[in-house]
Formats: structure tokens, C-alpha cells, sequence
DNA sequence: CGCTAGGTTGATAGAATTCAATTGTAGTGG
DNA sequence: CCACTACAATTGAATTCTATCAACCTAGCG
């Protein structure tokens, strides 16, 4: 794997698809993790020091819609973190449809549930073209001195997943379509709101299809209630954008409440 | 019966409620880890060094049913350990339903994402009671080298955590009440099998109303859907005791597929 | 221009929720 | 031992919701 030098002078070109296409693969920027736009962002990566972030230089890769970053199965590499586009986790189920366990945005972490597993326990599909690094965690025990300040936040990234996975179960253990759909628009919204975007207004990455799946309600049922929350005002969706005109009102149909809980643990 | 302890005398006296009562706080018993019943099965000490081991004594208390063992909001004490009743974890919604997260039985760990927080995330309440341990993992920081060695335990036991709580995800996100309740069933028999016990006959630690908040169902359809199942002689269910009679058919149903010839993987 | 995949809408049968009534069970005290 | 109470669980009937099958619409694209 030829590795270029530090960020060259990608940009004062423009950005042309073939230049997607080609560099979809192999194409790494040596950067450390310190040096990473996300480096203050990803907890994981907080206060590590900088002999250990040099370690797994961020082999970020540009990566292509429909892409298979890791399938259920294979010897694990590492985990991987999105730094632009979207990515789907599911299970591949045997001649039924899959099962989605989740969607990922930028700045977020995936696969962690196989870290100490030889192999992979979910797939990992690309939704929206972007960039992504993979991290060999399975390396780290190399190091010395600063392996056990790392172990020290990967545990509390694990239990930041843990708590938000729960988060996620509790969502779509709700009744009804409406409150299931709500919550996870409103889901999204923090998420992206996370990013610095605004967060009544965003783009969605994932199909329909998915959106089905991953509440467990038919493709038909999401569509139809996306129709009643426009009627209702709540919010306006033209095909993936979304903009939410009412969250409060959202709100109290996906924690059938008034609007309770302010802000959460960040 | 796993719990064959070096006892004192208690088996020659008549248990009355009473010794439940004046026992059930502060009542400890010091044990280490290694001498624990558990020890072998908790993977969390599967090699945990001897040292280690007796920093934190097992503070085994014996807990009643609907007793709090700790509340959302409280500051974060340890984790729990069961070694006999259940347990069950919930959010606590201002004035409407609770939100069940899920139910732990003797040998579980209870609250791990809550692990570096300041503060529990989750609220969990006895349904049978027995006894349970508090693990204060925050003290143990103060170790030196057997420390590492146990994060990566830790690391460990938190990865697992994560898979299974995807696992329950997606069970939860199955259509129809059938498929949920015959994946819960199996689930519990799943997990009563590993103590040992006959994978077939189990008693239920939590209400139908418990069953119907955590797999977002109705508990009328909880009762109606257990009475379909024993028409359709796949279990017998008696109050809360359950015998199922054709684990396949119901893992047809779990799992929407026809005849599951050979087992999945698993 | 027509193709195709994704998305929406309609009609209908089946499933689940809801309200209501009944039965069952455990605990209490006479 | 029994009645009494409170709570849990079941069952019934009517309404509401959802899945399903089908047709139609839309946007992107060669």
C-alpha cells in the first residue's frame, strides 16, 4: 500500500466523479489520528497521545456507494470510523430480508461489537459515498505505557455504545408506527445536529427499504406515515431531504409525553 | 440447585420470611471472587489474578422483590452480579408507561453502561428475589499490573454486551407478536439452559404486562398469543411457568422460516 | 424517449389495540 | 378454613392499525 504525503494539493482541483471511481480504492492519506478532522470529535481518540495515535496512521480511503466495508464472517480487521457519507449494519439473513441494526453518520464508529471477535458479526454496507478509515485495533497491544490510557476510553467508548444501543432498542420497542417513525427522524436530527448542521434540516442516506427494516413496519406503512406527519405539519419530506417544521410536536408523538427529557448525557 | 455454599446452619432451619426480611440489607457475605459460585462463569473473571480477585470481596446481599438495587440519576456505585433471583431494567418515563430494557438472570452482569458514567443510566428493580453482588469497578484503578490485564476483560465482557444487545434489537424488531414472543421465549430457555437447567422448563421472573412493555406489544396480545401457541401444542404455560414442546416450531416462527433442518449458526 | 428503481397511493384482508368483563391467584385477617 | 381484597391474567367484542397486493407516479439516466 503506497502511501502519499501529508495532503498535497487535492484542493484546487475539482472534484470529478471519475475521480471517485478511481481512487476508490487504495487511494490512502497518511495522517495521524491527532492531525484527523475528527480528532477532537471521536471520544475515542480524545487524549490519546500522540506516539500511539501514530501508530494506525488514518489510512482513510474514499469509499463507493453499494460497497461492502466488512461482511458478516470475515477475520476482523478493525473497526472503522466515517468521516464523510453514510454506511448501513445489518445482518444477512438466508433467502428472507435482511435485518438492519443500524446507520451510520460521519464521526461515528462501526463494528465495534466484533472487536474482540476473530471474525466479523454484521455487514457493513455503504448508503453514501464518502470516506472512511479502518482501525486495527488488533494491533494496539503492541504498545506499551500508553496502551492502557487507550484501553481506558475504548471502555468508555464501549459503554457509550452500550448506553446508546439501549437508547435505540428502547425506540423501536414503541407501538405504533407513528411514534416509531417519529423517534427515529428526531434520532436522526441529534445526530446530525452533532455535526454543526442544522438540526431540522437534513439529508437522509438510507432507502425506505431500510428505514423499514430497521423499525420493523413495511415500506408502505413509512411511506404513508411520512404523508400524515406532512398533513399534520410536522414536517416536509421531498424524497430524501428532510425538514422538520414541528420537533416538539414529534416529540410528543414519539415519547407519546409533552415534551419531557431536555438534553441527555453527551 | 447451583447454589450448594459451605453453609453454616441455615439448611437445617425452616427459611421464614422473616430471615428474608431482617437479611436484606447489609447482611453481606466475604467471599472472593474466586471462591464464588460464579467465578468460573462470569467470563468477566474468567483469569482474574488471585490479587485482583480479593480487592473487591463479593458484598453478596441477599435483595426482595421490588426492591430498587439502583435508580436513574443516582451516582454510579459498580455494576451487579446475579447469583439468584432476577432482575429487571427500565427507564423510568415521567408519568406514562416504563420502558423495559431488559431481564437478567442469576450469573448476568447488570448496569454496564453505566460503567464510566458519574450517574446510572437505568433503573433496575427485583422481580424474584435472591441475591445479588455490587462490583465496584471504579475503584480499581488503583491497581498496577493486574489492572491491564482486566481491562481487557472488561473490553471483552462490553464487546459481548454489545452483540447481544444488537442481537436483542433485532429480535425486537421482528413484525408480528408471534415472532416476537416465540424469539423471547426462546431466548429466555436459551439462557436458562446455560445455568445448568433444562432448557424446556423454566419459570418467568416478570409479569405478561413486564413481557408486553419490553417487546412493544399489547399485554392482552402477550395472553392471547401464549394461548395460541398452546393450541398449536408448541408449550405449555402455566402462571409463570413455562414448558415448551416444540422448541423447532416455535424457532420457525422466531425466525420465519419453514423447517429449520440444521441449527443456525449459533 | 422509454427504461428502471425508488417512492407513493388505493383497496382489502388480517392483525393488534382498546375497552370491558370475567376468571384466576395470592395474601390477609376474621 | 373461609371470605375478602387486590392484583394478575385471560377472554370477548368492536375499533383501529398495519401488511399485503396492486397500480401508479416520479426522477434519474442511457
Amino acid at each position: 500500500m503506497p502511501f502519499v504525503k501529508k495532503r498535497t494539493n487535492t484542493s484546487d482541483r475539482t472534484v470529478k466523479k471519475d475521480d471517485v471511481t478511481d481512487s476508490a480504492v487504495g487511494h490512502r492519506t497518511e495522517v495521524t489520528c491527532s492531525q484527523c478532522e475528527f480528532s477532537g470529535f471521536l471520544q475515542l481518540f480524545n487524549e490519546m497521545p500522540l506516539e500511539l495515535a501514530r501508530i494506525f496512521l488514518l489510512r482513510e480511503r474514499k469509499v463507493l456507494k453499494g460497497e461492502v466495508l466488512f461482511r458478516e464472517g470475515e477475520p476482523f480487521r478493525g473497526i472503522y470510523a466515517i468521516k464523510e457519507g453514510g454506511v448501513k449494519s445489518c445482518l444477512l439473513t438466508p433467502q428472507s430480508t435482511e435485518r438492519i441494526l443500524g446507520f451510520y453518520l460521519p464521526g461515528e464508529l462501526l463494528g465495534m461489537e466484533s472487536l474482540r471477535a476473530t471474525h466479523y458479526q454484521t455487514t457493513a454496507i455503504v448508503l453514501e459515498p464518502g470516506r472512511v478509515c479502518c482501525l486495527p485495533l488488533d494491533q494496539l497491544e503492541l504498545l506499551g505505557d500508553s496502551y492502557q490510557r487507550f484501553q481506558e476510553q475504548l471502555i468508555q467508548t464501549l459503554t457509550n455504545h452500550l448506553a446508546q444501543q439501549q437508547q435505540q432498542f428502547v425506540l423501536s420497542a414503541r407501538q405504533s408506527a407513528e411514534e416509531r417513525l417519529a423517534a427515529f427522524l428526531l434520532n436522526m436530527a441529534e445526530r446530525y445536529a452533532r455535526h454543526g448542521l442544522v438540526g431540522t434540516s437534513f439529508r437522509l442516506i438510507m432507502l425506505r427499504q431500510d428505514i423499514a427494516y430497521f423499525l420493523g413496519i413495511s415500506i408502505e406503512t413509512v411511506s404513508r406515515t411520512l404523508t400524515r406527519f406532512q398533513t399534520k405539519k410536522l414536517l416536509l419530506a421531498v424524497g430524501k431531504q428532510i425538514y422538520l417544521l414541528d420537533t416538539p410536536g414529534l416529540q410528543a408523538i414519539a415519547y407519546s409525553t409533552p415534551p419531557p427529557d431536555s438534553a441527555p448525557a453527551g
